[in-house]
DNA sequence: GGCAACTTTACGAAATCTTTATAAACCCTT
DNA sequence: AAGGGTTTATAAAGATTTCGTAAAGTTGCC
């Protein structure tokens, strides 16, 4: 079940909303303003965003912003405003889409679904299987051919990343600017130790390494077992 | 530069959207049908879709289905009709957005930005294949006729670079300069080892080379087998 | 303080890249 | 077709960079 989340400073378009939203079996949850959007959207990481343009406080436009600084979340703009300039702004903001009030509910409804439908991946799914191994991101776990291990937030964040990318090469710094930050791109350094690490953990023989293999000069690459 | 295709009866249209399009530094191509527009889609593989709702023929609602039947390319349809029926159709069909006409320009633009913004970055095809070679950028693999091949980076980014311009000469100049960058295009002696080395992995007789055919003054060209 | 995680350092081993040397192939001139 | 000069092929030694690993130092939290 999707989940939506409805910022709008008018009560009674947020009744309507979210009376339609979920009686087409989306879960629903609303903010009166930009601040509230926010927290709410980093406790509950909603599917999809509708947000109305003009608010107290923090304005639609703003909030683009700042989801997009940290999301890839799709977000659709509504707003009373008809005018081409107010739609190129939010576009150009991150929204993906815009709909101008009054409108269709069933044309909102399919928008919406058009802009699940090519959300990416629908969301990393938080059990992970592949081959001989078992990842729950939920729990932070992980287990090996069925034997658990434990690894520090670091190393499960790097086997994570390894393990969404089978068979691919990951260079050293997509994997630095993915767990340490971009700023840290650089640092070879820990990617040594830590692989280090997460080989003792979860390899056979660390020595010679059967899921994690390096390529010289470039990077890593995960090879799931079975 | 990304490429756009646009769809739709009416030369008028198309004239005034190629023109704008170009000017937005957007490669264009247009196609008058349905059909027409498939045939573009498979030589061309643009990065978007805009494409009219009726048209004689296939109908947009058609084109939009028979698109996502074999890609993810976003679509944006057009179309003079408001009523709500057609948009949540269209949308259902698998397009990615909705314009009325009569639209702003500026409109049509920042949707079209907005489109490719999300798009699934259509970089350089991440996988190659030229008759007997299977090439996987993203892994760095490479097999010849099935048989899997372990190639350093250099030598790897030397045979991606001669495999992407098959039965052309390459001089030496130019490998150089690609591979190893500007101040190194008179080293000649690098490629030398470089292809003896790379021909040693791939060759079935390294001495009579079959994929890699060196020109004597002028630099080497790939045969693709097969 | 004690513990766990992270950061930093150091060094031998491994892989790759660079350089050199020599033989073979090629082109041009005579 | 013979010879000289140039380019190419190949192997192998040398240099450089990176990798793996252990261990010591630091930070933050209970």
């Amino acid at each position: 079940m999707n989940r939506i989340l409805v910022v709008d400073d008018e009560p009674q378009i947020l009744r309507v909303l979210r009376r339609s939203l979920t009686t087409h079996r989306y879960e629903v949850r609303v903010a009166a303003d930009g601040e509230a959007a926010l927290d709410l959207f980093h406790d509950w990481s909603p599917d999809l965003v509708i947000t109305d343009l003009s608010m107290p406080g923090m304005s639609g436009l703003e909030l683009c912003r700042r989801l997009r600084a940290v999301s890839a979340v799709p977000i659709i703009v509504l707003s009373v405003k008809g005018e081409e300039r107010a739609k190129v702004e939010a576009l150009d903001a991150g929204a993906d889409d815009y709909v101008t009030k009054p409108f269709g509910m069933d044309e909102l409804l399919a928008r919406v679904r058009a802009a699940l439908r090519r959300a990416p991946a629908a969301g990393p799914a938080t059990i992970i299987d592949a081959g001989d191994f078992h990842i729950d991101r939920e729990a932070r776990s992980v287990t090996v051919k069925g034997r658990e291990v434990h690894l520090t937030p670091k190393e499960f964040d790097l086997l994570v990343h390894l393990v969404q990318h089978p068979g691919k090469v990951l260079t050293h710094r997509a994997l630095l600017g993915a767990i340490w930050g971009g700023n840290y791109v650089e640092q070879t350094e820990y990617l040594r130790v830590f692989i280090g690490q997460l080989r003792k953990k979860i390899e056979p023989d660390p020595a010679r390494p059967r899921y994690i293999l390096t390529e010289p000069w470039i990077g890593y690459r995960f090879e799931p077992g079975a």
